[in-house]
DNA sequence: AACTATTTATAAGA
DNA sequence: TTCTTATAAATAGTT
């Protein structure tokens, strides 16, 4: 529809490609237009110019061309697959860290001794007997740990005792006050532990949890569920 | 361009509009095509027809229009809004659930007397004193379950006792293998509690969760972190 | 689905 | 660029 008949194949000369493009640009986007208000049809048209440049049509009816994406999607059967699939997995898992969050917070409560009112007299038994296996682990362990500052306390004091006779025939400056200096620069470091363990024990107080605060209630906002029982000690 | 001028609007007549809209979807098709090649624009073209039927273009080089989209939305700077939020606060959530009960398990293993070499002596100190605590009131409800049953089974006794004599008068045949059955059946059921609390003492096993199985491991597949140690009783 | 009178789109030129 | 115009292409109404 010009002056001359033309094959339809690229336009190598530049500057004719690009006149060509604005004009049929413009006319594509009309015939949308036509076609769309004529036989009620919805139309999203995306052009990329060869130069990058982006156009579009939508017959919008108060959306946009996301929802006719979306559309498009639901007509092919494809539901976003990528995310859609991630969003399902994260939903699922979600829900098992909440029963699994739930689950262990009420056993803590058991541990910390309140609301025993809903346990049953068995049930109650067994909880005292495994109260009572924890507290003589944790008594064995501090008197494994007494056990060993007295070994060190010990070893110390013989060794001082050594330097002070040994320094008794060298030298008569005692070098007493040094070393008790050095020893209360730790008050307690029985044991020789390895470096991760020991690490571990000075990590901030959030680590040793069973001093912890009461569950973070940051869920609700997301969930309906409503535990918020305080886990204070 | 046809026998008679006419105006951009919908086309009432519904045969003349299928018709229509069939010819001139062929001429957009033809044209977007057209454009696409002669002008090496890349064009994506999504068309509903009024009656729902969906009809597509797209100037692919190996790519489609799910690629056009993505190209589509990079151009906007849009990143899937919506769903992508979704997946942020999802992300969110999972990870601070993840760190909840990280600490949860944690302070449930020093309830249980396990691992307790990565506790300094101060906190061993105050986990024992909790622990004691602990235990002092789990024995209390146990021995307030214990009085309600003796109580109970006193004025069982009683009852019992009234209804022998009185039958001792009345009749002959005594009752007391009646009400012994009677008292078998619940083997324990010292208390008068609320309805709700019945309920959540009934309840099934998983909800009496200080005898709960370990951690559930589902969360090693989708995250990193291996605690996996048992919180076996 | 094919025809054709007419309108519309547009290639090349100004 | 934009406007003009000769001509190709599209298509409305008809068959």
């Amino acid at each position: 529809m010009g002056r001359r008949r033309m094959s339809i194949s690229r336009i190598e000369n530049r500057t004719t490609r690009q006149v060509t493009f604005a004009k049929r640009r413009v006319g594509l986007f009309k015939k949308t237009h036509e076609l769309s208000v004529l036989c009620d049809a919805q139309i999203g048209l995306i052009v990329f110019s060869s130069t990058g440049k982006l156009f579009e049509y939508c017959s919008t009816e108060g959306s946009s061309m996301e929802d006719m994406i979306r559309r498009y999607r639901m007509a092919k059967g494809i539901q976003n697959p990528d995310n859609n699939d991630q969003l399902e997995k994260m939903h699922g898992e979600l829900t098992r860290m909440q029963k699994e969050t739930l689950n262990l917070q009420l056993s803590l409560q058991r541990y910390i001794g309140e609301d025993l009112s809903s346990i049953q007299f068995g049930d109650l038994h067994e909880l005292e007997k495994q109260l009572e296996y924890s507290v003589n682990k944790v008594r064995a362990r501090k008197f494994e740990l007494l056990e060993q500052q007295m070994d060190n306390l010990r070893r110390k004091i013989k060794e001082n005792q050594a330097a002070l006779e040994h320094h008794e025939q060298v030298a008569t400056l005692p070098k007493t006050e040094e070393h008790r200096h050095a020893l209360e620069q730790f008050p307690f470091s029985g044991e020789e532990q390895p470096s991760s363990v020991l690490q571990l024990a000075t990590l901030p107080s959030i680590f040793n949890p069973y001093r912890l605060q009461p569950a973070q209630p940051n869920l609700q906002d997301f969930f309906l569920q409503p535990p918020n029982y305080g886990t204070s000690i």
